[in-house]
RNA sequence: GCAUGCGUAGCUCAGUUGGAUAGAGCAUCGGUCUUCGAAACCGAGGGUCGUUGGUUCGAGUCCAACCGCGUGCGCCA
C-alpha cells in the first residue's frame, strides 16, 4: 500500500493493496489463485475484493468478485463462484470453516478458529502488527500555521491537532517526518506591529503575546486611518534592493506609515537592533504557542519553525524560475502563471515587483521536496484555501518541482479542515463577538474534564477515590483535551463541525472519554489479574471473542489507510468499534471468574492486546491513556 | 456571474475500489449490577439518503440537470 502512495495513478499491483494484515493477505492470495486455476489467465487480473463481512451472519468476511467477472464473462455468477470454490478447494480449506455462496454471488466466508488465533498471536508483538512501510522515506507535514503577534485561535487548533495526528500516523509507519509550522513571521504586519510598540516605548522584553496582539489591532486600526497610504505601504514588502525606490514613491504618506516604512526597511536590511527587537517578538509569541501546544499534547518545538521569512531569500529566485521556464506572463503589471483548465490565474509577483505568498509557498514547496526529500507534503490548512492550493501544486506540478532528489514524483496533499461553529452554527464567537482564543476554550476543556473527573472519584466505589487530588487533576486534564481532539478527528475534517462541549466531554457514546474508558477499565482488570500471561495460547471460541478478534487484527490496515488517506476520522472509528467489541465481550465472557485456568488466561491476552491497541490508536490520534479515571 | 464543497433518523454524524434488509451516538421507551470497572451491556421505535432523470445484474456512492446552504474568486494571508 504504502508503495502506491507517491505514485496513486499506479494501476494497482497484483496483491491487494489493502490487504494490510496477514491473515487478509492469505485469504486474499488463497482467493487469487482459486480464480487463475478455474479461469486460466483470464482471471490473472482479477481481485477478489475480499473485505470484512458487512454483517456477523454473513461470516468473517465476504469476497465480491463473482458479480463482476460473471459478467464480463457472460456467466451466472452463483456458478462462477462455486467453480472457483471448488477449484481452489486445497487452498482454501486449512483456513476456511465455512464458504458458501450467498445472494446474487456473494462469497461469505467463515475462518477456523484457530487461523484466527494464530494471526492474533503474530501481531502480538511491541508494533502490535503494524508495519513499517515508511521506512527511509520522508514527508513533510504543514500544521499550524501561526502569525507572530496574533492570538492562536480556533482555527489553529484544528490546524495543530489534524497535522499532529497526521505526523505521528507517519512516524508509526516508519516515515521521517518534517513537521513544518509555516509561521506569519514576516512582511508589513510585523513591522506595523513592530513600530507600533516601538511609538509605545515598550520593553520588549517583558511583553505577553497579548500585548503583541493589542499592538498589532492598534497598528491595523490606525493603519486603517489612512486607506490610501495602508495601499502604498503593502508595497514595502519589496526586496531591500527597491526600497529607496520605494522611499521616493512614499514621501507623500503619512507619518506614521513613513515610520512603519523605515522599521520594515531597518528589518530587512539587517539591523541589529530592529532584528533584535523582530526575534523577540517570535520569542514571546512562539513561548505561548509552545505552551499551548503542551497543554494539547501536540508535538511541536523551535525545530518546526519554517516561516515566511525561512524562504526570504528564496522568493525571487523563485519569480524568475517559472519566468525562466516560460510558465509566467505579466498582466496588468503583475507576474501570472495561468492554467488550460480555469480562468483564475495564480499571481506570483504583484505590479510593483514584489512577490506574495503564494510566491513563498511555491519556494517552501520546493524546499521540503528538494531539500527536505519529501515524497508527500501534506498541508494540514483551512477549507478555504482549497482553490488557492489547487494552484499552487498545479503550479510546482507545472515546473517540475515535484521531482524527488532521487527519482520519482512527490505527492502535494492539502488536508483541508473546516470551521469550528457555535450552537448557532456560525462561526465560533465569544458573547462579544471576538474570535475564541484557543487558551479560552482549552481553559474550558480542562476544566469541565476535571469536574466531572472529581466528581466521579467522590463515589466511595469509584476506582479513583481516594486519588490524590493532583492526580485526578492530571486525569481530568486528560480527559478533557481527549474530548476537544477526538470530536475534532473523528468526524471528516474538511466538515464544519458545532463545538458542543457537552457532547464531547460526556462519557457516553463516540466520544474521547468513552475510549479512555474502555483503555482504564481493561487496565484495571489486568491490574486485578496481576497482569497478562504472555505465553498462554490463545482460544478463540465464542462470537464475542471472535468478533474481538477480528477487530484486532484490522489495526494494522487501519494506520495504514488512514495516514495514506490522511483521514483520523477512520482510525477514530476503529477505536469506537474496538471499545464496543470489547464491552460486547466482557459483558458475556468471564475473564478473572473464569475456572478453565488456560481460557482465562487466553482471554487476559486478549484483555491486553486490546488496551494495547487502544493505547496505540489513541498515541496517534495524539490523545492519551489514563490507567485510571 | 464563475468556481468549489456540502444536503443521510428529531439532533450530531459514519458510510473505503458501486454490493445483501442504509449504520452509529445523543435524545425517547423497555430490560441487565448481593459476582471481573454499570463511565458498561442488551433490546425497541424512528429514513421518499435534497429533487428529477440517466448509467447497470445492483446507486447514499458514478453521470446530468435543478433546488437549498456554505466557501472562494490576481496585486491580503
Amino acid at each position: 500500500m504504502a508503495d502506491d502512495m507517491s505514485a496513486p495513478t499506479t494501476p494497482s499491483p497484483r496483491p491487494d493493496p489493502r490487504a494490510a494484515t496477514a491473515l487478509h493477505a492469505k485469504l486474499d492470495a488463497a482467493l487469487r489463485n482459486a480464480i487463475i486455476r478455474a479461469l486460466g489467465d483470464t482471471g490473472a487480473s482479477a481481485d477478489p475484493t475480499l473485505k470484512p463481512a458487512t454483517q456477523a451472519r454473513f461470516g468473517d468476511f465476504q469476497a465480491n468478485f463473482a458479480m463482476g467477472l460473471a459478467k464480463s464473462l457472460g456467466r451466472n455468477p452463483r456458478e462462477l463462484a462455486e467453480q472457483i470454490l471448488s477449484a481452489g478447494a486445497s487452498l482454501l480449506d486449512p483456513l476456511c470453516e465455512k464458504l458458501e455462496v450467498a445472494g446474487p454471488g456473494f462469497v461469505n466466508i467463515t475462518l477456523r478458529g484457530s487461523i484466527i488465533a494464530d494471526a492474533l498471536h503474530e501481531m502480538d508483538t511491541p508494533a502490535l502488527g503494524v508495519p513499517a512501510p515508511g521506512r527511509g522515506r520522508c514527508v513533510a507535514v504543514d500544521l499550524c500555521g501561526v502569525n507572530v503577534a496574533k492570538q492562536l485561535h480556533v482555527g489553529h487548533l484544528r490546524a495543530s491537532i489534524i497535522g499532529d495526528s497526521m505526523a505521528r500516523l507517519h512516524e508509526r509507519l516508519g516515515w521521517t517526518v518534517f513537521r513544518q509550522n509555516h509561521l506569519g513571521d514576516w512582511g508589513l504586519p510585523i513591522a506595523m506591529t513592530l513600530a507600533s510598540l516601538e511609538r509605545a516605548g515598550a520593553n520588549l522584553s517583558r511583553l505577553t503575546l497579548d500585548d503583541l496582539n493589542h499592538a498589532y489591532r492598534r497598528a491595523q486600526a490606525e493603519g486603517r486611518d489612512d486607506e490610501a497610504g495602508l495601499a502604498a505601504a503593502r508595497e514595502t514588502q519589496a526586496g531591500p534592493h527597491r526600497i529607496a525606490e520605494l522611499e521616493a514613491q512614499h514621501a507623500g504618506a503619512s507619518a506614521l506609515l513613513t515610520q512603519t516604512h523605515e522599521t520594515l526597511r531597518r528589518l530587512q536590511g539587517g539591523d541589529p537592533s530592529t532584528v533584535a527587537a523582530w526575534k523577540s517578538l517570535i520569542a514571546v509569541t512562539m513561548r505561548e504557542v509552545f505552551e499551548t501546544a503542551a497543554t494539547l499534547g501536540v508535538i511541536l518545538d523551535d525545530t518546526h519553525s519554517r516561516g515566511e521569512s525561512f524562504f526570504r531569500d528564496q522568493l525571487a529566485p523563485t519569480v524568475d524560475a517559472f519566468v525562466q521556464a516560460g510558465l509566467a506572463e505579466r498582466d496588468q503589471g503583475a507576474l501570472i502563471v495561468r492554467f488550460r483548465d480555469r480562468e483564475r490565474p495564480l499571481l506570483i509577483q504583484k505590479s510593483d515587483g514584489t512577490s506574495l505568498y503564494a510566491t513563498t509557498d511555491l519556494a517552501a514547496a520546493r524546499y521540503r521536496i528538494a531539500q527536505l526529500g519529501a515524497e508527500r507534503v501534506i498541508y494540514c490548512v483551512d477549507a478555504r484555501q482549497r482553490d488557492h492550493f489547487r494552484d499552487v501544486f498545479d503550479a510546482i506540478h507545472a515546473i517540475g518541482w515535484d521531482r524527488l532528489p532521487h527519482g520519482g514524483t512527490a505527492q502535494l496533499i492539502h488536508v483541508p479542515f473546516g470551521a469550528v461553529l457555535g450552537a448557532d452554527k456560525r462561526p465560533l464567537k465569544t458573547r462579544s463577538g471576538e474570535n475564541f482564543t484557543l487558551k479560552a476554550l482549552l481553559d474550558e476543556a480542562v476544566a469541565r474534564g476535571r469536574r466531572e473527573v472529581h466528581a466521579r472519584a467522590q463515589q466511595p466505589d469509584a476506582p479513583t477515590a481516594g486519588l490524590p487530588h493532583a492526580e485526578l487533576d492530571a486525569i481530568g486534564q486528560a480527559v478533557g483535551i481527549a474530548a476537544i481532539k477526538y470530536a475534532d478527528l473523528s468526524g471528516d475534517v474538511s466538515r464544519d463541525y458545532v463545538f458542543d462541549l457537552d457532547r464531547m466531554v460526556s462519557f457516553e457514546g463516540d466520544t474521547g472519554p468513552y475510549a479512555q474508558y474502555a483503555h482504564a477499565r481493561i487496565a484495571g482488570i489486568l491490574a486485578k489479574a496481576g497482569g497478562p500471561s504472555t505465553a498462554a495460547p490463545l482460544q478463540v471460541s465464542t462470537a464475542e471473542e471472535r468478533a474481538l478478534a477480528l477487530m484486532l487484527l484490522r489495526y494494522a490496515s487501519t494506520v495504514q489507510d488512514a495516514a495514506e488517506q490522511c483521514a483520523p476520522n477512520r482510525l477514530a472509528a476503529f477505536i469506537f468499534e474496538l471499545a464496543n467489541a470489547f464491552n460486547a465481550f466482557y459483558q458475556s465472557c468471564p475473564v478473572i471468574k473464569e475456572a478453565d485456568p488456560s481460557l482465562r488466561a487466553s482471554r487476559l491476552r486478549l484483555c491486553d492486546l486490546t488496551r494495547r491497541v487502544i493505547a496505540d490508536a489513541l498515541s496517534l490520534l495524539g490523545i492519551t491513556a489514563p490507567a485510571r479515571m
